[in-house]
DNA sequence: ACAAAAGTGTTAACCGTACACCCATGC
DNA sequence: GCATGGGTGTACGGTTAACACTTTTGT
């Protein structure tokens, strides 16, 4: 790659070759920035740690009244992930541990109005016809992830039109911000796997147990605690800090710390590296890149990352698609099935 | 995941919270869908397969003369996608055989003037003052990645201003559309290994050795043919079509077909698998997601997707980053080794 | 002592890797 | 027959996954 150019910014990716007068610029489509915001706090029944994000209540018509993403305009001096992060502080009061592009979402039928959007996914197709409502100008939106850290998701109470839901169970919500979601949700997951994306949820200091939670919570599963430890050493992820925790009851833990900090922001180039069974992404929404696991992230910037998975194929190299940390189910605290 | 509102589609993204007066809805930021398109030719010394993508010379003034990105504003009844496409067929007229999203390029400071720009990769920082040149408005680019047949691309002659280049030895480029594509690069390598994407360089049937020296050309590392061929046969990506090429000087090779096709459009999630050594991705420009791994490209719509590799970090996962793919190097057609 | 969780060891199975070797065809 | 890929066999080594076992603390 030889960057000639160093440092190159600015782009107005210009219809170079276009002839094209004076044609319409962008004419009606407005930029908007929406976050989908992740925490953990233990779980209202089971007390276990879940994933949970807040949603703010809609005060204009099309769906008036709904559940929908944080989000706003892109303002004419603000940069796309700065807007996000202003989004974060307005409806949450937190900073974020990790911020992420996720996609840009702009279906020409995703506009304001609830109406008609026949059925099926997003699939090419042709254009359907506009429902009736002629208002509602179209909206490209540009959704980032975030992750903030547990302890401090949970001061910051609800607001006025905020509250905090779990991750998989949520009401209806406007526009195609299901969708959204559900490709957020994969993109966490699937992440989580291949990048130390962990951190976000954590604080500078914590246990093994304490970061394993975070796994099992985000991946929804258990993991074994000896091969769990082994892999996050030998990956060098993480790192002792010397001190431990007392008071336990049993056999004070050690405390890690990870060894690098994971950014909040430029778009990433991730290595890939495993995925359990790949679970399909949700059907519908979602970007492309996503899968893939792709690892990767440098600057939070551009691209989906990767390592994220597809709808189903599996890849050429995608031969040995197997589980990866700690692997299986253990029993744990049901059955009397150790000891 | 619950869908409650199944298909949920439009989305105006509201600031919902917002008590914001009409407050500057994208005053003055415009839209633009650019993209990266590849395809393989051989290089004009060497003869092996390498990777090209066409660019157009600017015909105004910032960065008048340069070669940019071909795209174009987004109309306002058009979807991203189709933009993207639109712009496929007026510069190479081509058919795209696999295209996805990539990333979301909004810095403020990557607006028309070429001008200061100070230094150093996107970083967080505060924003810089803008350069004398008041005018160029500021314009987001939506990009998208896209592979297209080599024979098809090699009958396209390049047109008045479009030329095809190497891709990892570009001419200057306008705006930050070096960053750009060293990540779409980044992408479509650490793709490359996950997912079935090859299939975007070649015809519906082809032999073995054609479908290596795809991937050679691409992660521009020899592969060693017995082993590369169980892999894309026990992955099950590829099957046998019965039928043989012949005049071949040598034993006839077997034709094979993809068994499942990748679409060319929706955002997907691909499961990630695995990465040699993640080259890190280009550190200025990129999105984030990217890196890893991570698999998934659901709807080729949102998310980088993934596998993308990270900057450098490898995940907690990432413990064995190991090679892939008919691995090692192999003699082949240097040296005395074999026989 | 006992419970409970932290942490260590061990082993079988799997997969990536390397590389020897056989096969089929044109010249 | 011989050169040239196409295609098969196989053994070594590293990693994963499962699970038994030891350590350390509070009560």
């Amino acid at each position: 790659m030889r960057a000639v150019n160093a440092n190159a910014h600015a782009g107005t990716d210009i219809w170079a070759t276009e002839a094209d007068g004076p044609e319409g610029l962008d004419g009606g489509v407005e930029l908007a920035v929406s976050t989908v915001i992740f925490a953990l706090r233990p779980h209202p029944e089971s007390g276990l740690m879940t994933l949970w994000l807040p949603l703010v209540k809609r005060i204009r018509e099309p769906y008036l009244g709904q559940w929908a993403l944080p989000g706003g305009p892109l303002r004419p001096d603000e940069d796309l992930e700065t807007s996000a992060r202003r989004t974060l502080l307005r409806t949450t009061s937190v900073e974020p541990r990790y911020l992420e592009q996720l996609y840009a979402f702009g279906s020409v039928e995703r506009s304001g109005t609830d109406a008609p959007r026949t059925s099926g996914p997003a699939q090419p197709s042709s254009p359907p016809p506009q429902p009736e409502t002629a208002e509602a100008a179209r909206v490209v939106s540009i959704v980032y992830w975030v992750l903030v850290q547990s302890d401090e998701a949970a001061r910051a109470v609800d607001g006025e039109n905020v509250q905090w839901f779990i991750a998989d169970d949520l009401p209806p919500l406007a526009f195609d911000h299901d969708e959204i979601i559900a490709y957020a949700l994969w993109r966490l997951r699937n992440k989580l796997e291949y990048a130390q994306i962990a951190q976000g949820f954590l604080g500078g200091e914590f246990t093994m147990a304490q970061l394993r939670e975070v796994y099992e919570a985000v991946l929804q599963r258990r993991l074994d605690p000896a091969n769990f430890r082994r892999q996050m050493i030998t990956s060098k992820a993480v790192e002792p800090t010397g001190r431990k925790v007392t008071g336990t009851s049993h056999r004070p833990p050690v405390l890690y710390r990870f060894r690098t900090r994971i950014g909040a922001a430029a778009p990433e180039h991730v290595p890939r590296v495993r995925s359990r069974s790949a679970a399909a992404p949700p059907p519908g929404a979602a970007p492309a890149e996503a899968r893939s696991r792709p690892a990767h992230d440098p600057h939070r910037g551009p691209g989906p990352d990767g390592p994220y998975h597809d709808p189903g194929t599996a890849g050429p190299a995608a031969s040995g698609i197997t589980p990866d940390l700690g692997t299986r189910t253990r029993p744990h605290t049901e059955g009397p099935v150790r000891r």
